[in-house]
RNA sequence: GCGAGAGUAGCUCAGUUGGUAGAGCGUCAGCCUUCCAAGCUGAUGGUCGCCGGUUCGAACCCGGUCUCUCGCUCCA
């Protein structure tokens, strides 16, 4: 099976089996944004609830909270979102690819700049000891004309910038004769802004409204209430603060099903450390993300690490972990080490301290931060097409079977009576009862069995529990586990042991 | 956003030169069945993505639009 087979097979599974739908559907849909069924939101709360538990239950010094998707504008102005999320592109007709308008100007100056220095170095070769540098460039004709086109260039440009003046900057690429790198081409379109961040207005009169934005990230929300949770909470550095929550971005190009949407799930942990440490903690995130990664055995082979080489602008060191999905190896997490980037421009932008004060040292200061920040929807993604398989049986038959971590699977059991007769579906309606208030349970007496055991299959349930005749007799059932198509025989504690050992959070971190 | 391709039942697809829409699987009801789907009977399910045009007549031809896939681009 290709690549993109088996994609489509995973689109297409995911949707016959209650796990992903396109939103609005019915309204032909609404691109890039996908809504989760019965199944998926049972498996995606199984994951978030197995980050949380990884993050805040067994750190003792990492607490969560939930902020709100809403947040003060000058929030964003003061992470840089408002600057670095807005990006004026422009096309070229002929190459039909796409650029950063302002990129394009940059890199124009960049390269006239760098002219100028050739030619002080040729100049710096032919006169030696005798070169003038502020005379060269005061005289050398060639030059004063570089100096000049870069000077109004800079002028021109500043002030297309400030005037987000689109109109403008196309007039300064179209003015410079700037061509395509590939092409050659100065068939431009005209010059489009794209907000990555969407706007919303606070307020219900239209005039009295103010602009916000929904949260393109969740990490501000941790760092404006940093102070509130450590002075409520009396945490000392290293602590860490975890949070789940949507974010939004207004992607241009928004595909492959839920690994790129404009609505996602963040799982982020912000951990505040003392400035200096930020490289040993970024190593021990590293090494412990990933730990946390195999610990849902989707094969070592499928995780990489890739080190960014070109930072964000707040960060001194990132790298991401890339998870072999169907169309190759994609980002699934980021670790950043954010420095005081953050919160040293919120107390700039705020007006409001923003230290810690460290008793151990006696000095106060802004804390260095490590951010771990998962797409939940990636995660899904990661563990639901690696989980899906078409497994060829012995007898020549196949089966579709979803290996769902047993700890993330939507349903851990069902119970199946083998016959819809002879008091077998009351037994197994019985065993329901007493198990639904521990794991998710469902029952089935439609079909024979080994159909049903199919459907559980394409499910990921992990365990069927099977009511036969001897069930009546001496209380015991069948329990044919989905991977191995094993099944034995238990008594009821015996069952429980073994469910509970499978699904528990021990057996997995 | 640009270029290319696609959209017919829940899924996979067929549908001849334009003449009132089909199959397999699934689903549902029942029968039969003592442990790994594809036995039997019956049923449900589509204004052929949407809007408009051409035509006596459109799933089919034309235009527009929406969505999806791939490539470009972007990715905090």
């Amino acid at each position: 099976m290709t690549s993109e087979e088996k994609f489509k097979k995973v689109v297409s599974h995911a949707k016959e089996y209650g796990f992903v739908f396109q939103s609005s559907e019915i309204y032909d849909g609404l691109s890039a944004v996908y809504d989760y069924g019965q199944n998926g939101t049972e498996l995606k709360n199984n994951i978030k609830d197995y980050w949380w538990k990884a993050m805040v239950q067994l750190n003792d010094n990492i607490v969560g909270i939930d902020s709100s998707i809403l947040m003060h504008p000058t929030i964003w102005k003061a992470s840089g979102h408002v600057d670095a999320f807005n990006d004026p592109l422009i096309d070229n007709k002929d190459s039909k690819k796409r650029y950063r308008a302002d990129v394009l100007i940059e890199d124009f100056i960049a390269k006239t700049e760098s002219k100028v220095k050739k030619e002080i170095l040729k100049a710096k070769k032919k006169f030696g000891d005798k070169f003038d540098k502020q005379q060269f460039l005061e005289t050398n004709n060639r030059v004063v004309h570089y100096q000049n086109k870069i000077k109004s260039i800079h002028n021109d440009f500043s002030k297309a910038l400030e005037n987000d003046d689109l109109i403008g900057m196309k007039k300064i690429i179209d003015d410079l004769e700037i061509a395509c790198p590939v092409s050659g081409s100065k068939n431009w379109t005209e010059i489009k802004q794209f907000n990555l961040m969407f706007g919303t207005k606070l307020g219900a009169s239209s005039e009295s409204a103010m602009d916000l934005y929904l949260r393109p990230e969740t990490a501000q929300g941790i760092f404006v209430n940093f102070l509130n949770v450590q002075k409520t909470g009396r945490l000392k550095i290293p602590f860490g603060i975890a949070q789940i929550g949507k974010a939004f971005r207004n992607e241009i190009v928004a595909r492959q099903f839920i690994f790129r949407m404009r609505e996602f799930e963040q799982m982020e942990m912000q951990f505040f450390i003392k400035p200096g440490t930020q490289k040993e903690w970024y190593i021990k995130w590293k090494e412990d993300r990933m730990k946390w990664h195999l610990s849902l055995g989707l094969g070592k082979e499928n995780y990489r690490f890739h080190d960014h080489e070109k930072l964000a602008h707040y960060a001194d060191a990132a790298c991401d972990i890339e998870f072999n999905f169907p169309f190759g190896f994609k980002e699934l997490e980021g670790i950043h080490s954010r420095t005081d980037f953050d919160l040293s421009n919120h107390e700039k932008f705020s007006s409001k301290k923003l230290k810690y004060f460290d008793s151990n040292d006696n000095e106060s200061y802004i804390p260095y931060v490590l951010e771990t920040s998962i797409g939940v929807d990636r995660m899904f993604l990661a563990v639901f097409s690696n989980s899906l398989c078409d497994e060829k049986l012995e007898d020549g038959s196949s089966r579709t079977v979803l290996k769902l971590p047993a700890i993330l699977a939507p349903v851990k059991a069902t119970i199946l009576p083998l016959l819809k007769k002879d008091g077998l579906p009351e037994i197994a309606k019985g065993l329901v009862e007493k198990l639904k208030t521990e794991y998710r349970v469902s029952y089935d007496e439609k079909d024979a069995i080994g159909r049903r055991y199919r459907r559980q299959d394409a499910l990921g349930t992990p365990f069927c529990i099977t009511i036969d005749h001897q069930s009546k007799e001496d209380n015991t059932f069948t329990l044919r586990e989905r991977d191995s198509m094993i099944q034995e025989r238990l008594n009821f504690d015996e069952l429980l042991k073994k469910i509970d050992s499978a699904v528990s959070i021990k057996s997995w971190i």
